[in-house]
DNA sequence: ATGAGATCAAGAATTATTCTAAATAAGGAA
DNA sequence: TTCCTTATTTAGAATAATTCTTGATCTCAT
């Protein structure tokens, strides 16, 4: 008894599949608690309070692995480091200049992101990804740059 | 008579305003010229054939300056470097995943960008860069990959 | 011509990210 | 179990884009 239960899950999705092992587990719980939006750096960071011993090689490689098999986005947003996002669902997002805040935008129920634009005859689009910078509800509605 | 002609212009564009100097004014020839959205590193090889004393801090420093004034966008694909493009009409950017080339775009002419996002309530969108990936034309129309 | 301020140039510094190589852990077979 | 193979983790070096620093040079208006 008191044996160590390290039977690890292989997770099949989207793409790819790959074993849930213990720093990707605590890697992935970063950005599921948390959802908004952090850096590398970051999750490193918070990571690290739940297992003192992670390294940083380590979280990259996690989340290259979960990015890989589509299990977290990566998400670009101007020249910023890249930030990672748990949500699968088709979204936009957008950095509110004033706070900084990084909000999920969601794809509105049967629109069609690249309606708008004018494709060239015959391209065919895998992945679209969309930033906006702007003022975020909160910051917008605050009365006026008060620095 | 001989006597070099060293009037700079000073232009007032968009937000800002700037002298349009010797070094600027290659920079800018040059993306008007080639219009693949070059990183600061292909604008300074290009840049060098013009003018072979000019440096790569100054070709980031003039890339610079006209991003600032609005008479160049930068271009963000990806976690690549920084492209610039001297489309100032609004305009997304696709990526070919086969060839690598950079195409513009257009929105279509009534068109909003933000029409097919869920937008927070009371957010305000200052500026939208959006980014694809996939086939380009030719490629698309490509019998498949021999490689 | 002169002085203030803008611009340029060279190289150092920064920072995010990737790579390398060695140590460790996991899963399967015997 | 024990042994073997392979995947993963780790620390640190390496890379690459970009920014910063500093002094030289140029421009424009006196
Ligand atoms: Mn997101
Ligand atoms: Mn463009
Ligand atoms: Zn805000
Ligand atoms: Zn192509």
């Amino acid at each position: 008894m008191n044996h160590e239960d390290h039977q690890e899950e292989t997770l099949h999705v989207g793409s790819g599949e790959f074993r849930m092992t213990k720093q990707r587990r605590v890697v992935y719980d970063v950005l599921l608690d948390q959802r908004d939006h952090p850096t590398a750096q970051e999750v490193y960071s918070r990571a690290k309070r739940r297992m003192p011993g992670i390294s940083l090689a380590t979280v990259y490689n996690c989340l290259d692995t979960m990015a890989q098999a589509g299990v977290v986005k990566q998400v670009n947003v101007a020249r910023d480091a890249t930030r990672f996002c748990p949500n699968l669902r088709p979204h936009a997002h957008f950095l509110c200049a004033r706070c900084g805040e990084v909000l999920d935008v969601d794809l509105k129920p049967t629109a069609d992101a690249t309606l708008a634009w004018a494709m060239p005859e015959g391209a065919s689009v895998e992945h679209l990804e969309v930033a906006m910078r702007g003022l975020c509800p909160t910051c917008a509605s605050q009365p006026a740059q008060l620095v």
